[in-house]
RNA sequence: GCCGCGUUCGUCUAAGGGCUAGGACACCACCCUUUCACGGUGGUGAUACGGGUUCGAAUCCCGUACGCGGUACCA
């Protein structure tokens, strides 16, 4: 029988997330559920240097706002508990002592000083960056150079050490990525990674392995930055339980900024969020504005990641989270980086705002009225308001700025665009409208439009003349949808009493 | 330096040997609209370079250039 589909992220709790985590995160609940599989959440907590408090709930809720939640992590445990590397601390050891059992690693006793030394000496114009592998571990005081009993002395007055693989000599490692195909790398120009650290600690290359092997996971998705040392895991595998059960990998493309890698500067640079959510570093105190907080819908945020990297050959490219799971393919994955656009970006959520109904983001749009002293008391007119403006909204924000004018009357009125056309004749049809409009029965846009002609065409002045400033009167400036929609939804004594005040301010030399 | 990955309009991309290289964002023009948008029509604009293979190459192969990533007891 075919093994269910389980997937895992493993993000590390070392600040926010930015474009391309969440979209990691993405393509991987997109494949598991699609294969009606599990969508895993670990913890990558090793570093307790890098450690950030309150990172890991930061991830949480970002994913929470997307609409991506795991089947299983550290908040809703399944069968293969605990998702937090720094709770499984102990299991790691084992197995890398079981691999230097077996020969395919070695203790390795060097100082942060020893190590430091031995680079500065083989430091070259060739060779700028020397790593500890083949050549130079016979140099090096490890369980390979000294003697079998100073080893165990060692060990056994617990002198600090590290454990690390023993990269094997011209083998070639190969794998078949989901996204680039067969990649081949040779294992004389790998280094020997540190496996587990002198505090007990896994590092990344020991901790995927086993966690991988331990949570059954079947398909891996990580960053192209990983590829380089895609052989030692590989090699891990090969060693520890066998290549056969080793997940299926895809590597997944950058996201570029406008030069270069997508950077938290990028952000500050040009102007737009690189994170899903504010983030405010406890350590920094730096705050890194998020698109949810700039008025982002969720939607248009994950459709817009899902497009960076990704398309399915058609030329829609409006997906709910529903239709990505129906129409995404790992292999129309994009091995080549794509830049980041914020202007296609703010495209996507001007068509999400568009399509979903303002139920979807009123509360939001609430808060946004509250900060500016409007506070809402009537939900259908609310509702009825956004639900006219919102397709000239790009971002939750352009609400009020569309709309505020339905929730107080114009203080100031920009009377200069029809000042020197101003008469008396207007000013009387304006006076006879705004007595007629009361005895309207049936309110509505038509109805008032058709009221408005008839009596203009009455006064012998152009309908068109006089729309211009009903509209200043109604709103204050030239902006706003359809004048009669306004009214409309204004109701007549608001109309009325808006003409009528108006009509004074325009009397004004 | 070494290793790896990549390269189609400014940007995101389609086309996996064969019609004038298609779409979207942005930009420009016109239409619609006596506000501003939405919308509609049209336009500018690309296969990095050089060699092969082939009747035929954006597509396959080789080289060059450029970009990116890795080269930590970070992930």
């Amino acid at each position: 029988m075919e093994k269910k589909v389980r997937v895992r992220f493993a993000p590390s709790p070392t600040g926010g997330l930015h474009l391309g985590g969440v979209r990691t995160v993405l393509y991987n609940y997109l494949f598991a559920k699609q294969h009606g599989g599990d969508f895993i959440l670990r913890i990558e907590d090793t570093d307790q240097t890098r450690f950030v408090p309150g990172a890991e709930e930061y991830i949480f809720e970002t994913l929470a706002w997307c609409g991506l939640e795991p089947d299983e992590s550290p908040k809703h445990p399944g069968p293969h508990a605990p998702y937090r590397q720094s709770e499984r601390k102990q299991q790691y050891r084992q197995y890398a002592e079981e691999l230097v059992q077996k020969g395919y690693a070695y203790y390795a006793f060097d100082t942060g000083e020893e190590l430091d030394a031995m680079r500065q000496r083989l430091r070259t114009d060739e060779n700028p960056s020397p790593q500890y592998d083949r050549t130079v571990r016979t140099q090096m005081r490890n369980s390979l150079n000294l003697a079998a009993e100073e080893v165990q002395r060692l060990l056994q007055e617990n002198t600090p050490h590290v454990i690390r693989i023993k990269m094997p000599e011209g083998e070639t490692v190969s794998f078949t990525d989901m996204i680039r195909g067969d990649i081949q790398f040779d294992t004389s120009v790998v280094d020997d990674k540190v496996l587990l650290k002198a505090d007990g600690m896994p590092t990344y290359h020991l901790a995927v392995v086993v966690d991988d092997y331990l949570m059954e996971i079947t398909h891996a998705f990580r960053g192209e930055e990983w590829l380089p040392s895609a052989p030692v895991h590989v090699l891990l595998w090969r060693y520890l339980f066998g290549e056969d059960k080793m997940p299926q990998w895809a590597h997944l493309p950058l996201i570029l900024g406008p030069s270069g890698k997508l950077s938290k500067r990028d952000g500050a640079k040009y102007g737009f969020p690189v994170f899903a959510m504010n983030w405010h570093d406890p350590k920094t105190g730096e705050l890194t504005e998020g698109f949810r907080e700039r008025g982002f819908l969720p939607e248009a945020f994950v459709n817009m990641l899902a497009m960076l990297g990704w398309n399915d050959g058609t030329e829609d490219e409006v997906f709910s989270l529903e239709e990505l799971i129906r129409r995404f393919s790992i292999e129309k994955v994009h091995k080549g980086g794509a830049r980041f656009d914020y202007e296609k970006a703010k495209w996507f959520n001007h068509e999400w705002i568009k399509r979903q109904p303002v139920s979807a983001y009123a509360q939001q749009v609430r808060s946004i009225f509250a900060e500016k002293g409007i506070v809402i008391s009537d939900e259908g007119y609310f509702t009825q308001v956004l639900e006219l403006v919102k397709e000239r909204c790009t971002m939750l924000a352009d609400f009020w700025e569309h709309s505020y004018f339905f929730f107080k009357a114009p203080k100031d009125i920009d009377t200069s665009a029809v000042k020197s056309k101003w008469n008396d004749d207007k000013a009387a049809f304006f006076k006879g409208f705004a007595k007629s409009i009361m005895s309207v029965s049936n309110w509505n846009a038509a109805s008032l439009e058709a009221l408005f002609k008839q009596q203009a065409e009455a006064a012998g002045i152009k309908p068109g003349e006089l729309q211009l400033p009903m509209r200043l009167m109604l709103v204050g400036g030239k902006f706003g949808p359809p004048v009669f929609d306004i009214a409309a939804l204004l109701g007549k004594e608001e109309t009325g009493y808006r003409i009528n005040s108006a009509l004074e301010e325009f009397e004004r030399p």
